[in-house]
DNA sequence: CAAAGGTAGTTGCGTGCACAACTATCTAGG
DNA sequence: CCTAGATAGTTGTGCACGCAACTACCTTTG
């Protein structure tokens, strides 16, 4: 409990760079999406789907992955819905359940968004990077995550 | 403006751990904060003022450095303020303008709280990685950053 | 098979933010 | 000067989110 040794330089650099650069970084992409009417949240929204099998998640499934509360799924739903991309379908077995499923509207658009989308990222990060610092980025965040993971 | 190529599975692997993790990060560390009756954004806050030259800046920088809108500014100040913990101090040449200033009090309790943030970012982040991951992750946001820069 | 408890999704409410409009103040050009 | 425009900060408004409460529906257990 007493205090721990303070950041060496490289550690601040780490960890100031990180997060202040981070918000920056979503947002710079987030604007690159607007063109299309689009924020983040329901791209990252489409692009679950349509990775899922049948293009279809449960509304559940869908929130975790999103990190999303369920009612801030509830809500966002309602925006990709009337947009007709996403439909709400009910389970016939659980009554309870809901799925997203991906419409075919919502399927063409984001095969038109998602090359875009990758340019935009490739370009404000992947291609900045060189290798070493790619597959650094790739096994820092999977420790980070995995001890989020443990420790709830 | 034709298809980029896709990422491969370490570019991936980065992009992913990045968009998915981070914001889970900054969550878990903002729940740890809560136990002082801080958020993210009040620690920021105070912790700018306290590396600030008389603990105190132009509240249009200090917008700038947080990430913040000015109306986001406004009212963030409002809460601290209110704690006592900055006071809102009006410069004598411009009266435009106004300074947020860390008071005694906010100064001591930040004191307190940084030690145990600290220990926060430890152990969520840096003491899980490698010397070379640090150092990767510290170019990797420079020049991510210093190209968000340039691009406005 | 009824009651108790768990799970899925929605709705009410409060919060933190950005954008735009506004006030007040400074600064530059004619 | 004095007016046009820039700059600093606040206020009005709308949006996305989380939390808590609610409804509806399973599931488990005695």
């Amino acid at each position: 409990m007493a205090s721990p040794r303070w950041l060496n330089d490289a550690e601040m650099k780490a960890w100031r760079g990180f997060v202040t650069t981070s918000p920056d970084l979503m947002n710079a992409i987030e604007r690159d999406l607007g063109v299309f009417g689009l924020d983040a949240g329901d791209y990252q929204l489409l692009a679950m789907l349509s990775e899922a099998p049948d293009h279809r998640l449960k509304m559940c499934d869908l929130a975790d992955t999103l990190r999303l509360s369920r009612s801030g799924l509830t809500r966002r739903m309602d925006g990709v819905v009337k947009a007709k991309y996403v439909e709400r379908i009910q389970d016939k077995d659980d009554r309870r359940v809901s799925f997203a499923h991906l419409t075919a509207k919502g399927y063409e658009f984001l095969k038109k968004v998602a090359p875009l989308h990758l340019k935009d990222v490739r370009s404000r990060m992947i291609d900045l990077l060189n290798e070493s610092e790619i597959k650094a980025i790739g096994s820092a965040f999977a420790k980070i995550n995995a001890h989020l993971r443990t420790t709830e």
